[in-house]
DNA sequence: GCTTGACTCTATAGTAACTATAGAGATTAA
DNA sequence: TTAATCTCTATAGTTACTATAGAGTCAAGC
């Protein structure tokens, strides 16, 4: 199948595809006379395990390393699962401080209301005030 | 002072005072003789306001609209509201993605222990059924 | 036979908010 | 005098795409 095809297939963009070929997350695949790309379902069934990987936030470097393990399937799987954790604890690092973030803005917004002028504003004067 | 001690003074890089100036998030100072940048206290509470709204992450362009705001005193600062609101609606709503996200990979996570091969990796297995 | 639209190709630039580097000039200390 | 430290400008790199330009190919419809 060519590319639109495969693109129509995976819900990925055309040039998604040709840039995950040219990132070597993708193999390049042999072409047609005319130079297009040629591809088939095992194509498709990579490009789903990377679009199902980038759901899940991995970095297309991370998913690199996980499609070079899946080519050694007697290899350890260790490293799967440190990657694994060490995302996993990346999000929750992230939550954290977006859950601090959220108080912080709470708190910000709680100083002022409508109806009045910049000069009054709540908001901006605390953050003139360049205190925290 | 010169940039370097303004940098110092507010914990941002000399790098990121020069970026912000062509960014206009700083208005473009007088030099001295030799072309150096030349500030004052002024420019230390400004660069600190910019500071304390990227703490919060809000973006230069909504910095840009706040330091705007700042500029006419007299005007109604719903704007300001305005800006909070969504600004935190989009930290929620990043933060219930990141919720959702930590559940699939520790749902993910359970799926595999150590000692195995690549080949009977939990992990992958599941990353490769293209479920989901 | 000709035009139009849909598809493909490559190469390049743009996004956000910096960070890093190269190459040059000026000042200061030893 | 030399070396270190500061400044300047301009440019490239980061991530994962997205958008665009300009060119070629193919099929359908007139």
């Amino acid at each position: 199948m060519k590319i639109g095809e495969l693109a129509k297939l995976t819900g990925c963009s055309v040039q998604t595809i040709r840039y995950y070929e040219k990132e070597q997350l993708l193999p390049s695949t042999r072409r047609s006379e005319d130079n297009f790309r040629l591809y088939d379902e095992a194509s498709a069934e990579q490009l789903l395990f990377i679009k199902l990987c980038r759901g899940l936030d991995l970095s297309l470097s991370e998913i690199r390393q996980l499609l070079a393990l899946k080519c050694s399937p007697g290899a350890q799987c260790d490293e799967v699962n440190r990657m694994m954790e060490a995302h996993i604890q990346q999000v929750e690092a992230r939550i954290r401080e977006l859950t601090q973030l959220h108080e912080q803005l709470r708190a910000l917004r709680g100083h002022c209301s409508n109806q009045r002028t910049v000069e009054q504003c709540g908001i901006l004067q605390t953050l003139s005030s360049n205190q925290n």
